[in-house]
DNA sequence: GCCCCGAAATTTGCATTCATTTTTCGAACG
DNA sequence: CGTTCGAAAAATGAATGCAAATTTCGGGGC
């Protein structure tokens, strides 16, 4: 259930012949380089201010130095890595204030997902979120935490679908991938309170989405990803101050 | 033609008297090639859909092809430009659609902005704006179309930093680049009934600012970007003076 | 006369190479 | 004994070189 997210990065990636499926493969192999290196970071693989050692990420992925650099070059203009002049690349750790930043930008782009979704979104599209609606309910009535997760993200995600705009859903998985590092240490089954608002301004987006009230449904989800964001913690993955380990 | 040929390549402080201040100007020397070629493209110096010529460019600016390449990519990512498999690159060029998602994306950062805008702005920086806005009325009531854009722009570009969130000010920028290209035929001088239903607008972003009605004022901008999008013309910047189009 | 096929020329993509900088390690000095 | 200076080592940034693909141009076939 977990997102059906297309995850051609299986990681190993390295030295192994391309012997597969070489034809869509070939389509873009740069754009193939870049989503296995972007899955790579995010997922985690790199302390965050950590340096991202060229060498070993080319012995990895089987290639030279010269195509990973220019995938740097794009992590960085995302925001996943910095770019220090003439002293290499790091992944960038992210402050309180600048969490803080990104979590107000993607309420800002689920406020506009919803709004352009009452516009556009379909019966049939409206009916698969109602679905899920009712079976993130039974998961919040079963305390089922990961089931509960699972259709909040689908949800969201079908929202953005909904809004059918390239650029914004573009953006916002860049984001989102940006705030894949945070740990949510308030755990809704730790934090019932959270759990039951949370619930609740769900039932008022999808009552929103129902009634195709894009105003409203705006500002819901953009309270709602404020919410969100005060529940969270925020403190990053794996803190580490000076573990610049080699 | 005399070219205003941005060439800090020919004493890219490589050989002689490094002991002077260049530790500023090498900061960033990447950077420097990406923000002039970005400016290239978006000037309007290619032609919609015409091929980036690498070899005249890498000459314009005085570096090898490795730079350039990676700031193609870079460009790529920000949508400014098309990455062909072993086909190159082309300047993307935008259709209706797209340009409706892409107004329609600046109109939920602004909306967002406008929201931001309302928590954080300083008195300050609040009377800026409205003696921006009076100048902007005093231009209105005096028919200048330069001044009243000058003061326009200088407006949503307070908001914007007012807001104070700088991944927003970064993807509003980038997005602004992308539809720095299409031309505005409608111009305001032959269509009044939008001039003044925008100066009408641009009171009620005012007051709203002023109450610091953040969800107002988030619904207002929305609402004027969708409005000036219906006002400008959905044709994308005519064939650019150095027509390399093939 | 028009279309299709094929080789030369240009272009793209990546690897390799080179100069410059940064970092690290060791020794001399205070 | 701690500090600092300096040289070796590693890494970064950019240029060049080379194989593969594409585009272009010419000739042959229908």
């Amino acid at each position: 259930m977990l997102e059906s997210a297309p995850d051609p990065a299986t990681d190993a990636g390295a030295a192994a012949a391309p012997t597969g499926l070489p034809i869509l493969a070939v389509a873009s192999l740069h754009g193939t380089l870049l989503a296995n290196l972007r899955d790579y970071i995010v997922e985690g693989n790199l302390a965050p201010g950590a340096r991202v050692p060229e060498r070993l990420l080319c012995e990895r992925f089987g290639i030279s130095r010269t195509p990973l650099r220019e995938a740097l070059k794009v992590l960085a203009s995302e925001g996943l890595i910095d770019l220090l002049p003439n002293r290499g690349a790091r992944v960038r750790q992210l402050g309180a204030d600048e969490m803080v930043a990104l979590f107000d930008v993607m309420g800002g782009l689920e406020a506009l997902a919803g709004r352009l979704a009452c516009e556009k979104i379909s019966d049939a599209a409206y009916a698969e979120i109602e679905r899920l609606h009712h079976e993130m309910y039974a998961s919040y009535l079963r305390r089922d935490l990961h089931g509960y997760f699972a259709c909040n993200q689908a949800i969201h995600d079908r929202i953005v679908r909904a809004a059918d705009n390239e650029p914004l859903a573009t953006t916002y998985a860049n984001f989102a991938g940006r705030l894949r590092r945070v740990r949510y240490s308030a755990n809704l089954d730790q934090n019932r309170d959270r759990w039951g608002e949370a619930m609740r301004e769900h039932e008022e987006i999808l009552d929103a989405l129902h009634r195709r009230a894009g105003h409203e449904l705006s500002d819901i989800l953009f309270r709602h990803l404020r919410n969100k964001r005060k529940a969270a913690a925020v403190r990053e993955a794996a803190p580490a101050p000076d573990a610049t380990e080699g």
